[in-house]
RNA sequence: AGGACGGUAGCUCAGCGGGAGAGCACUAUCUUGACAGGGUAGGGGUCAUGGGUUCGAACCCCAUCCGUCCUACCA
């Protein structure tokens, strides 16, 4: 496939579906004015996906650079964040692939437990089936169902934002992998007590019938009521007023709580209520858990629905009374209620109480109640024995990891105290959920002895265990459990013999919202540093979220995603990645506006016609016809400059993970620099007589676009790729052309200087044009007197340039050149240019223009002039300021002594 | 309650110690042989408010106001 490719007669692409409906074509070679991703996008894809160029392990004796992708959940389509993260991994990979590196973007998809659970039932439910019509077995092949469909379409979604991701190691948290790593971690910490089994408060999901972790409870505000319920002595003296949010815990209620300071309740201490309705007789005890402040100062207790009610159960030694069963339903426990869902048995409650005369008054409240993430149902703190990590061992090992310096780097680095606000704070891990999809947990139960043995297989538990009559846990453990296993046993462990584990772990970077900080990459650290004695990743890059143009956060309910495909087909891929890649800021969110991919499908299409440019004036010319040495143009030398200087800031930028301002200065540099400059003074060459320096110039603009393309490849891989291997190119694929990298052979700074005095001519004579109405399309005379001979010699060189820019109709300049007549004038640097323009402008008018410049310029040396006179300043400051501030003074000065001598002129 | 982030041109946002920037929108002008999804020129901002540090503050510190989010919640 390798060839040296000229100019090859082969359209570019794009242009066959487009052709018929463009107007704007040319005339004269039937290319169309605007670029066409849809063509050039999927056969490119296939192209290096069919050579296996993202492939890692090809270049042995490089360093390695690996990232594992977030690996998205299996539950529908990718949205418009997973663009985001995406994009930016693909942007580093890519340019460390061209920088040299072994790169390794290693892929895979998320089993998401409960979230792909609740859609296959969401499915099943429209057939009118339930899970439990299916049993477990059939259910699951269903999911599969489901995971494969989605897995493809997440397949179709990669390839269209053309990442470059390494398919032969493509992993699944459920994989025969993944699997016995989650086995291997949760024996593993099993045995050393980091995991045990109890019964706890959980969050409960009604809906689900499953527990969740305390980041699994999303807590919403809600507009309640208190209720105050008075609850009579056994003795018959009198009654505590107690209040609650939720009456039909009541039932639950073992004991009412007082502060043991409170002089109010000090007599009752000790003494017995009857529990309305139900009649149970319960304690009044003294807990310093109770505010005294708040309500009455008396809590009731229900040990078996509230947390904070069940450690005061545990002090105080009461009975646990649960109430509901797992869906929600009052049990036989709530007496008369029984069979109700919790909402109904609450209205029957407070009318029940409320006849009894004991509930005293009811009082509007608004309070946080948690909902669960997936299903939305309202939490239920629940009594259960569900499966638990200990965490503060597992915790500690990651926060001295982190004091003493060889923890993570978090980029930008506030993230960072996120991160260990958590972990220095976070409590035990409840991992055991009563779903069918993800991995069951390896525990098997005697149902002889009621023993529990954990092991790898159900062999080695009847081997351990001796016995036969073993079954296994029925629960599944969180998705998060496997997924934070996913930066090291996606390469291999626990088989640390593995090679791509010795090669490629720990990750370069991890790139992942801030939204999951907690569920994952906190995780990841903790048990990266528990198993593998190392932190998962050098870095980790923190992005913003995807928002709405009104800055709402995107959701199902609002309607208001964005399907990246939809972008896709209407505006290339190429501008949705570089308008999300580089209109972030580090951590800050991003609104998405239509108007925002627009501007960098102008981009893209800037550079396609920059490109047209450049390969309508390289016909003919071969990959060694190009020789950017010996006598170059002005010009020449100025955009080999900035290539060189862009190409070091770029790769600075990238490395600082500052895509923003890569985008900034890639977008100056081809739009200002390439087009508006380089380009219109290349023309000069291009279609000039002198066969030497249009040949240079046709070896400069080749040089600098293939530099060019290779720098925007990262953010625009298929339009980089389209055009590169039509130009004049070395090799298969820009995917692995060098990066261009600062050379110090290409600077010439007199020419860069040139290069700067033309410029400043050139616009001068545009502003004054403007601002007396003189179109460009008039030609005028220009005289430029020079200031020096040097830069007399500047302009006699490039007076070509000039005289194009310029429009002029005759040119002079010289030291003291004859200036007949009134004209106009300004002053750059150096030199002073003269427009006879006295036909065309009123003396009056010009004498007031340049007025107007003599106030600019005294405003500016004021200024600086303050600044230099400021003892404080030039005591203080740094000499290279201060001498820059001199320069300043200087330049100013001489201008508008120029400009005075010129009104005086005219005057007299 | 604690914490984080933000308040800069009409809009969306960069800049984060040394002359206020970009894109879009707006005004004027140009169909010049890469590009009207374009060229050229222009208007528009007491950089939220009040103090402080500094020779110098949009930028650092403190306070206040407004907005967004996170964490923890008193039944």
């Amino acid at each position: 496939m390798a060839e040296h490719n000229n100019n090859s007669s082969e359209e570019l692409s794009g242009q066959q579906d487009s052709a018929a409906e463009n107007a704007a074509q040319d005339s004269k070679n039937g290319m169309p004015t605007t670029y066409d991703p849809k063509a050039a996008e999927d056969k490119w894809y296939r192209y290096w996906i069919e050579n296996e160029f993202f492939k890692a392990g090809l270049r042995p004796e490089a360093e390695p650079y690996s990232i594992v992708i977030p690996p998205p959940n299996v539950t529908g389509m990718l949205h418009i964040g997973h663009t985001l993260v995406n994009t930016l991994q693909d942007i580093l990979i890519r340019t460390k692939r061209m920088q040299g590196y072994d790169t390794l973007w290693l892929p895979g998809t998320d089993h998401a437990g409960i979230a792909t659970q609740t859609r296959v039932e969401q499915k099943l439910r429209e057939q009118g089936i339930s899970r439990y019509d299916l049993g477990r077995e059939k259910f699951l092949e269903q999911v599969w169902e489901w995971k494969e469909q989605y897995a493809e379409v997440i397949h179709e979604q990669w390839a269209k934002m053309g990442l470059s991701l390494d398919y032969s190691r493509e992993r699944f948290t459920l994989d025969e992998g993944m699997s016995h790593a989650v086995r291997h971690v949760f024996v593993k910490l099993y045995e050393k007590g980091l995991i045990y089994r109890g019964k706890r408060i959980i969050n409960w999901d009604p809906a689900a019938r499953t527990a969740l972790s305390d980041i699994e409870v999303e807590y919403k505000e809600v507009n309640g009521h208190l209720y105050h319920l008075r609850y009579p002595l056994k003795d018959g003296s009198g009654y505590i007023t107690v209040a609650t949010t939720r009456p039909e815990t009541m039932l639950g209620d073992t004991a009412v709580a007082v502060h043991p300071e409170d002089e109010r309740y000090t007599d009752m201490i000790g003494k017995t209520l009857i529990l309305p309705i139900i009649g149970r007789e319960i304690p009044v005890i003294a807990d310093e858990y109770v505010d005294k402040e708040f309500g009455s100062g008396a809590v009731k207790i229900t040990p078996a629905h509230d947390p904070n009610d069940f450690e005061v159960g545990l002090r105080h030694d009461l009975p646990q009374i649960n109430v509901m069963d797992e869906s929600g339903t009052m049990n036989a426990e709530a007496g008369p209620y029984q069979g109700q869902d919790r909402s109904d048995a609450r209205k029957a409650i407070t009318a029940d109480l409320k006849e009894q005369g004991v509930l005293v008054s009811i009082e509007d409240h608004v309070h946080q109640v948690g909902h669960s993430e997936r299903s939305g149902a309202v939490i239920e703190p629940y009594l259960s024995t569900q499966w638990f990590v200990k965490m503060q061992p597992l915790a500690e090992e990651a926060i001295n990891a982190q004091k003493d310096g060889t923890g993570v780097n978090f980029v930008p680095e506030r993230f960072e105290k996120t991160y260990m606000n958590w972990i220095e704070n976070v409590r035990d891990w409840c991992i055991s959920r009563q779903l069918w999809w993800g991995h069951r947990i390896p525990a098997w139960y005697s149902e002889s002895t009621g023993e529990v043995f954990v092991a790898m297989s159900e062999e080695e538990a009847q081997a351990a265990s001796g016995l036969n009559d073993l079954k296994q846990d029925e629960d599944v453990l969180d998705t998060w459990f496997s997924s934070n296993l996913w930066p090291f046993a996606t390469l291999g462990w626990p088989d640390e013999t593995s090679s791509d584990l010795a090669r490629y772990f720990p990750n370069n970077v991890l790139v992942t919202g801030y939204d999951i900080i907690y569920f994952w990459v906190a995780r990841m650290i903790f048990s990266s540093q528990e198993f593998t004695g190392k932190k998962p990743f050098k870095d980790v890059l923190i992005h913003g979220l995807v928002r709405d143009a009104e800055g709402r956060k995107m959701s199902k309910s609002l309607g208001n995603g964005i399907d990246p495909l939809e972008v896709i087909e209407k505006y290339g891929a190429d501008a949705l990645r570089y308008m999300i890649s580089t209109g972030i800021t580090a951590g800050q969110d991003l609104r998405f506006r239509i108007e925002k991919v627009e501007q960098a499908r102008n981009f893209a299409n800037k550079i396609w016609n920059a490109s047209r440019f450049a390969l309508m004036n390289l016909e003919g010319v071969s990959f060694e016809d190009i020789d950017i040495t010996g006598d170059l143009s002005t010009a020449d030398h100025w955009i080999l400059h900035r290539l060189n200087e862009t190409s070091r800031e770029i790769t600075r930028l990238i490395d600082a993970y500052e895509y923003g301002e890569t985008g900034r200065v890639l977008y100056n540099f081809i739009w200002d620099d390439l087009c508006d400059w380089y380009i219109e003074f290349a023309k000069l060459n291009l279609y000039g007589t002198n066969e030497a320096a249009k040949s240079k110039t046709q070896s400069v603009l080749a040089y600098t676009l293939d530099r060019t393309l290779r720098l925007i490849h990262p953010f625009m891989p298929f339009i980089s790729e389209e055009i590169w291997q039509h130009l004049p190119h070395e090799g298969e694929t820009i995917t692995l052309a060098a990066w261009p990298e600062y050379e110090q052979a290409l600077e010439n700074a007199e020419a860069v200087a040139e290069m700067n005095i033309l410029m400043d001519i050139i616009r001068a004579v545009r502003n004054i044009r403007a601002e007396v109405n003189v179109p460009m399309s008039k030609k005028v005379d220009l005289i430029i007197k020079a200031g020096n001979e040097d830069i007399l010699g500047i302009i006699q060189r490039n007076d070509n340039y000039i005289s194009r820019f310029c429009n002029t109709s005759s040119f002079a300049a010289g030291l003291n050149p004859v200036t007949e007549g009134k004209v106009m004038s300004a002053v750059v640097t150096g030199a002073e240019l003269l427009l006879p323009l006295s036909g065309l402008i009123d003396i009056d008018q010009e004498i007031a223009r340049l007025e107007k410049e003599v106030q600019t310029l005294n405003s500016e040396v004021e200024r600086v002039e303050k600044k230099l006179s400021n003892q404080g300043f030039v005591a203080k400051a740094p000499a290279k300021v201060i001498e820059e501030e001199r320069a300043k003074q200087a330049d100013y000065s001489a201008k508008r002594e120029k400009v005075l001598a010129r009104i005086a002129e005219l005057r007299g």
